[in-house]
DNA sequence: TCCTTTGCTTGACACCGTGTAAAGTTGACA
DNA sequence: TGTCAACTTTACACGGTGTCAAGCAAAGGA
């Protein structure tokens, strides 16, 4: 998993096929299927192992003690912050989701996982009464997603060639301007 | 291409082959590579043939003779209303950016001219000074584009759920949100 | 000392989809 | 009658994933 994290990592997640891994690792392509039966099962696994490593939970504590805007500004942070740790297998497991059932489900659960941090957040907002009318929080945690989705990211990033600093203030001011009334 | 168009329509982009195409346009596999090349040449023609029958200028006249603010909103309803026609070859397209350079380039083109109509937009606010003080023309067109992404239309469409209006009248909002001052 | 288990190795192969190659068919047109 | 263009069928190379089988070496218990 640690070689797969490499390699992904410096590759920005394509084009690493299995026997990359294995030589990475200093096994065999076939010793690789004795520990995981299929590529996607063991993109899972290393991103679980690197959640581990990376305690995001811990990571994620701050913007939970947190309420109001300055939750969602910490959310948007604490995330926005994250995705570069895990972009590598992130893009990798994205691209098999067209043809692979397994890793497009693999990541659906990630994201889900995302999901609840921005309804969170949003919950947060609604509280304190400062979630936009025009919003039910439903469709506010729907924007807030897909406005923190890794795929905006890369575009930022990359296409754009934000910094990661901005990449996070920006995106800051934008869920503030948008979503705060 | 018409067969092509066909396909990559109703399967959303993902698991159309070349012997697919072939079948649905009535002749062998090979016949296909007769007419194009590669797999990312028919996708890019296709593409351009859709801009022909779909006469991509005209509809996007409205919003070029528009100005300030409204020229943003009709720019916003012009391309966001655009995206679901093309959706199916823009996925095609995505999905084989990573293995594909000719693909990578082809999309890349594409989506190089919607920045110069987030340009034009962000051009035209500046001029009325409604642009808002915190940011370039350069970093308001990046953030534009970012927002008016297939991607992230794919995401609020399907994955959220929203309707193809929904989708426009909530962009046509967070946009001017965001950057109009 | 022998036997078994565990973790690996090598090598071969099936499957899929893209792309190439070659030889043959059909119909239009001069 | 001959030629050309569009197409057909058949076959194959390549790259990547996943499977299968036989074998090997070290650890550990009886």
């Amino acid at each position: 998993m640690r070689a797969t994290w490499n390699l992904l990592e410096k590759s920005g997640g394509a084009g690493v096929r299995m026997s990359d891994i294995a030589k990475a690792a200093g096994i065999s392509r076939q010793a690789v299927y004795l520990h995981f039966p299929t590529r996607a099962e063991l993109l899972t696994s290393t991103a679980r192992y690197m959640d581990d490593v990376h305690d995001i939970d811990g990571s994620l504590a701050a913007s939970r003690a947190a309420s109001g805007v300055e939750r969602l500004d910490l959310w948007v942070e604490a995330w926005g912050n994250y995705i570069p740790k895990i972009h590598g297998v992130g893009r990798a497991l994205i691209a098999m989701r067209d043809t692979d059932e397994a890793a497009a489900a693999a990541w659906g659960d990630r994201m889900q996982a995302v999901r609840h941090g921005c309804a969170a957040a949003i919950g947060a907002l609604e509280k304190v009464d400062r979630l936009k009318a025009e919003f039910t929080s439903e469709t506010a945690t729907d924007l807030l997603w897909s406005i923190l989705s890794v795929e905006m990211w890369e575009k930022l990033r990359f296409e754009c060639g934000w910094s990661q600093e901005d990449y996070v203030l920006r995106m800051q001011r934008l869920t503030r301007n948008s979503l705060v009334g």
